[in-house]
DNA sequence: AAAACTACCTGAGTGC
DNA sequence: TGCACTCAGGTAGTTT
């Protein structure tokens, strides 16, 4: 689940307890991540924590030789434990703090990375190409404009493409066409200026109000005390098919688009 | 270049 | 109760 408010409440949460603390140990219960978790994370004991950051749906975990990199991929969460709390099932990661507490990394599907760099975190790989932070500056009207000219995809896909805006996954996708009035599926080239225009103000407008709440808390995603997210209750669209769309009342549809589950407003989100 | 599809993984839910 | 099946929030990588 974790999409950008997710990521963000956790780094959010987080930050406080990781800031200024020194690794006292590490233990790796399950190196089988999405990719095999860097050999570097076994060495992170004795160092410092100067900075905790997010980029996308990456976590920046800024410490004396370099920055860890973690996603949390579909199921992943992280919570600061007692250590002497009993580590459940799919804990793959533990560091220990000299705090006293212990930061979990829980992560039931095994999507998620723990990565490392000696370097400038944002030069990385996975991390040097992306789009930007929809809640930035950089992501405007006429930048979007620009990505979408004369493109065939759907609106829905390229909201979803990290090299077009990052942090936007399948529910606020979903969410953020239902408020700006577009149809999912509608191609990304023959939507209006004003339109797009709105767009960008949803896709801020919701993935804001989203932090606020939290996060949303679907299945997994469990904020790093234990409480979930409570944004679910406030989708309009997503996982509702069926049911009365908030402003019509119309039966939310749902289809598949790029193989993901879209919901919309039939009537809501006509063109 | 862009679009389409595959792969990675566990668990919850459904239908027989 | 059990088995077979479908589906789920992400995204790199390969093929068309």
């Amino acid at each position: 689940m974790p999409e950008l408010p997710e990521v963000e409440t956790t780094c959010r949460g987080v930050r406080p307890h990781l800031l200024g603390r020194k690794i006292l140990a590490v233990a790796v219960r399950e190196r089988r991540l999405r990719w095999p978790v860097d050999v570097a994370i076994d060495r992170l004991p004795g160092q410092t924590v100067h900075e905790v950051s997010r980029r996308a749906k990456y976590l920046l975990i800024k410490v004396d030789r370099g920055t860890v990199i973690v996603h949390l991929g579909m199921s992943g969460s992280l919570r600061l434990a007692d250590p002497e709390l009993a580590v459940r099932k799919h804990d793959h990661l533990l560091l220990q703090l000299d705090s006293g507490l212990e930061l979990r990394f829980h992560d039931p599907r095994r999507f998620g990375a723990w990565l490392w760099t000696a370097g400038n975190p944002h030069q990385h790989r996975l991390l040097n190409r992306l789009g930007p932070e929809p809640l930035a500056d950089g992501f405007n009207s006429e930048y979007l404009r620009q990505c979408c000219r004369g493109r065939k995809k759907s609106i829905k896909e390229m909201l979803m493409d990290a090299a077009v805006v990052v942090g936007v996954g399948n529910i606020y996708a979903s969410e953020s066409l239902f408020y700006a009035g577009i149809h999912p599926a509608r191609a990304a080239g023959r939507i209006s200026k004003n339109r797009l225009e709105r767009l960008v103000e949803s896709v801020q407008s919701v993935l804001q109000q989203a932090i606020q709440q939290g996060g949303t808390t679907l299945r997994d995603f469990l904020r790093e005390d234990g409480s979930p997210g409570y944004f679910r209750q406030q989708l309009a669209v997503y996982e509702r098919k069926g049911q009365p769309c908030p402003v019509c009342n119309t039966p939310i549809a749902h289809r598949v688009l790029g193989q993901r589950s879209t919901y919309f407003c039939p009537k809501c989100q006509k063109g």
